[in-house]
DNA sequence: CTTGCGATCGCCT
DNA sequence: GGCGATCGCAAGC
């Protein structure tokens, strides 16, 4: 079984089934000519609206969210704490401003050049992605990337299919990261995870 | 215009 | 475990 990028339909489902499906999936970056590849081992779910961890809370549109109210397979990317970015595939349909968080994954292909990319020297390779702004500046992704589609085979960042593997995988949930804001959404179990892999954040 | 703060990380103790 | 970095963003005046 070849991989190969995931469709536009793909995203267009229930954000926490879409979020569990991405977990074991590839993130292909291209850059210079050269293939960035990780598989995702680490998601979180955000439901816009009635979620009061989502920057889309009460459909809470700005210029900033407004990336999250395009159709699914859209790319959503924020600054945090002035410094770190952070990576969202919009999911669902059109309307509904929700998407994915992704977290952590595994470094596949082009390692040497993601060790470039972050600043400090990595020996341990899960320092390299383990965590959703390590990601970021590993696969060198900043905001001019919103907007554009992760089904476009033309963008410099698809998701593609893995090989069937992936039946084997077990998925595990917990709440999210660092949400404590979010009151009683806080202990939803929306952050979905690969089991036993040493890739996924702390 | 002003102000308070964050879906993080790395360094410090 | 704690904390500071650093600035875009959104809310409030």
């Amino acid at each position: 079984m070849k991989t190969m990028i995931l469709n536009k339909k793909f995203y267009r489902h229930k954000t926490l089934r879409v979020a569990k499906n991405l977990i074991g999936k590839y993130l292909v970056r291209e850059i210079d000519g050269k293939k960035l590849r990780v598989k995702i081992v680490e998601t979180e779910a955000y439901l816009g609206k009635s979620d009061k961890a989502s920057h889309a809370f009460k459909n809470k549109r700005t210029d900033r969210t407004k990336y999250l109210y395009r159709c699914g397979g859209t790319v959503y990317i924020y600054l945090i704490y002035g410094i770190y970015y952070c990576l969202n595939i919009v999911t669902s349909s059109v309307y509904k401003p929700h998407s994915v968080f992704i977290r952590a994954a595994e470094p596949i292909e082009g390692i040497k050049e993601m060790k470039q990319f972050r600043k400090k020297n990595i020996n341990d390779l899960k320092e390299l992605t383990n965590g959703p702004s390590k990601l970021c500046q590993s696969l060198k992704l900043d905001k001019t990337f919103n907007g554009k589609k992760v089904y476009n085979p033309d963008s410099e960042l698809v998701i593609m299919s893995s090989e069937n593997v992936e039946k084997n995988y077990k998925i595990n949930k917990s709440p999210r990261i660092n949400i404590d804001y979010a009151r009683e959404d806080k202990d939803k179990k929306w952050r979905f995870y690969l089991s036993n892999s040493e890739f996924c954040s702390n």
